[in-house]
DNA sequence: AGCATAGCTTAACGATAAATTAACACCACT
DNA sequence: AGTGGTGTTAATTTATCGTTAAGCTATGCT
């Protein structure tokens, strides 16, 4: 595993906490950068979305729970692993934490090698799908940073789902895609949203895309043609 | 997929999980036991192998962990899936239960879509045979990522009984398959239909693919030639 | 030749998956 | 609070697929 593909962001006020944490991550080979609070992180993460977040629960102007629900709020973001840092004496419950879509948490004192042990766990997990470029298909132009599909050069904006998933299928023409892929990879694979779920927004995205660029293989599952 | 052929174990110590779990997951289909503790499970398996075990962590008499290892000893138990069940406030970690075996690791409290999700999947995964390849045979070409069969390139679909019937005859060509084993293989082992289904897939088949490509021997079966 | 057997063909029916529609819940933003 | 966009669900309709039944055809056997 090549760690410097990595992207780590780390946010706690305290610059001890920084220090600490980052030289250790970064003595691994992560690249890491650092915002000291949760409204920094927020614009972070939209101007460079991470592949791991450290995230100090306590930190004055905006916490780490309310940072990481505006987070997962952006486009994109479905599949950055959040990891809550916390004082043992500190009132938040862990529970909350996972509501708020933890993949992990790491109470301080921290301890170096279980911090780079469980961070170097939980990133081998994540095979790396790179959804930030733009795919090219036929007429079809997927754009990720402006959020914009061109379909025979017109312009058209799809919401959030509808666009990742098009943007899923499109990543692999032909490739029939079933249910169960689709909601792991676009919705997560802890969101359980009923079946007719997709359908509505497969529905949504042909509607708007006057053509057949998804054909439907009853009983198998969805896959884009050019 | 049959749900009601599978078996699986149950262990917690808590009546009410133990009760709640086994609602959700009966009214599925599946078949139930339980156990209260490690030490019951363990007992019960060697009675009576589940498919998979639903096992809490901390448990009175023997822990989860300590069952699943006792467990994994016994013999030809290496294909039991394990699910840990475990109370989020518990200072888990996560990796020593995957290192214990685990397939699957569910938070409580229990969302009952989540449970039902995850298991459907898990269980899915059993009865997946290799039938992902692409086969590729004189002029012919199965593709089943795709789900296109392409001969004398050009492209036909078929309906997914069809794709799997030729699917079959293609993984062995010359090889004649009888009746039985062409219903065991794409319909299951304990779905019956008639004898004159295959009849009529097969001559669909045909008709879609123009060539004599599956010969029938009489009071015997079917075979593919390229 | 006549009959039996196994498979072929066709059409019709029922089951099942997906399409569609409408309603609702939820945010973000006024 | 009100509004519009987004995401989800539930209910209904539609279309396709799978299965069956019935009659037909070819082949083999006495």
């Amino acid at each position: 595993m090549d760690k410097s593909k990595f992207h780590l962001l780390l946010v706690d006020d305290e610059p001890d906490i920084i220090e600490f944490v980052s030289y250790n991550l970064s003595r691994e080979g992560y690249q890491i950068s650092t915002a000291k609070n949760g409204l920094e992180a927020v614009e972070q993460v939209k101007k460079n979305k991470p592949d791991l977040i450290l995230m100090d629960i306590m930190m004055p102007v905006m916490d780490g729970m309310t940072a990481v629900s505006k987070i997962k709020a952006l486009p994109g973001t479905n599949d950055i692993m959040i990891v809550f840092l916390t004082a043992r004496a500190e009132d938040y419950s862990q529970e909350a934490g996972f509501e708020a879509g933890a993949d992990d948490y790491i109470s301080k004192p921290i301890k170096p090698k279980i911090l780079v042990h469980r961070i170097n766990a939980l990133l081998r997990r994540i095979n790396k799908t790179d959804n930030n470029k733009t795919i090219e298909c036929g007429s079809l132009i997927i754009d990720p940073t402006k959020y914009v599909i061109i379909y025979q050069s017109n312009e058209v904006v799809l919401p959030r789902k509808e666009f990742e998933l098009l943007q899923l299928l499109a990543s692999h023409p032909n490739k029939v895609f079933n249910r169960d892929e689709i909601l792991a990879k676009v919705w997560g694979k802890d969101v359980v949203v009923g079946d007719r779920t997709i359908d509505v927004h497969i529905r949504k995205i042909r509607e708007k895309i006057n053509a057949n660029i998804i054909i439907t293989i009853k009983g198998v599952g969805y896959k884009f043609v050019e």
